[in-house]
DNA sequence: TTATATAGGTACCCAATGGTGACCATTGAG
DNA sequence: CTCAATGGTCACCATTGGGTACCTATATAA
């Protein structure tokens, strides 16, 4: 039998300090990635309706996200040059096939917040918690 | 025609600032969490173990992640009484639920690693970059 | 003419986070 | 007697995250 290896990536283990797959978890695995790549599977957006759709980010924040995703290739970014200005934000097809992820992970988190309240009281319950 | 609302959870947004549902996104978005998890679904490990497979984690940050797991019910710990210490990490049964999104998440960074690459070297060329 | 709101971005500053290394407890082995 | 082993904590420091104030340029109102 022969182990036929038409051109495997080169053995990608995000497990791997160095491993550049580590970057780029480093960047979707993020609460604020999360919640805009989530937004925008529902369509583009403007920057200023995701500043109040997501409550609590800074606008700094919410810029830094957006040039993160957009430098991976997951969110694309169009500046109409009018005054005052108007940036358009929308999921590339790289991002879409990681919408699907990340909402499951939002879902999760909502379907199961009474579990893990009920755990975390528990937790914080233990005699040795301070 | 009756909207049946048997006990619906109430309306959990983490779209909310104060939503507990966002706390939970913060401890489950997060890197070192994921490579947790993910290392958790081959099934129980030590903690030295953990600290060894999982490259660049500082004992500090397992440590942490690992009680923030526990505190949320996603893992389960257990210490042996014996010199030196054991200590045995497990994914309940509501981590196990969670493991697979999370997995899709590994999966999918290495998998999409050379687009995502690509993509960064074509935005870092960008002549505004510098 | 001047003031103001707009919408997105940035420079600067501070607080929180994460990493490092020392230290601890306990016991069997050398 | 000393050291290795294992998981953990603590104090310290560098780095980062995050907030605030400011900037831009124009259309509109006063």
């Amino acid at each position: 039998m022969v182990t036929i290896e038409t051109k495997q990536h080169p053995a990608w283990d995000v497990y791997k300090a160095t491993c550049p797959t580590r970057q780029v978890l480093d960047c979707i695995a993020d609460k604020w990635a999360v919640l805009v790549i989530g937004l925008l599977n529902g369509g583009t957006r403007r920057f200023g309706e995701m500043r109040k759709s997501i409550e609590g980010v800074s606008q700094k924040m919410l810029t830094q996200t957006l040039r993160s995703l957009e430098r991976d290739g997951i969110v694309s970014r169009r500046v109409y040059a009018s005054v005052p200005p108007k940036v358009e934000y929308t999921l590339t097809p790289l991002g879409q096939s990681l919408a699907g992820i990340v909402e499951s992970l939002r879902v999760w988190s909502e379907s199961n917040i009474e579990v893990v309240l009920a755990s975390q009281q528990t937790y914080d319950a233990r005699p040795e918690a301070e």
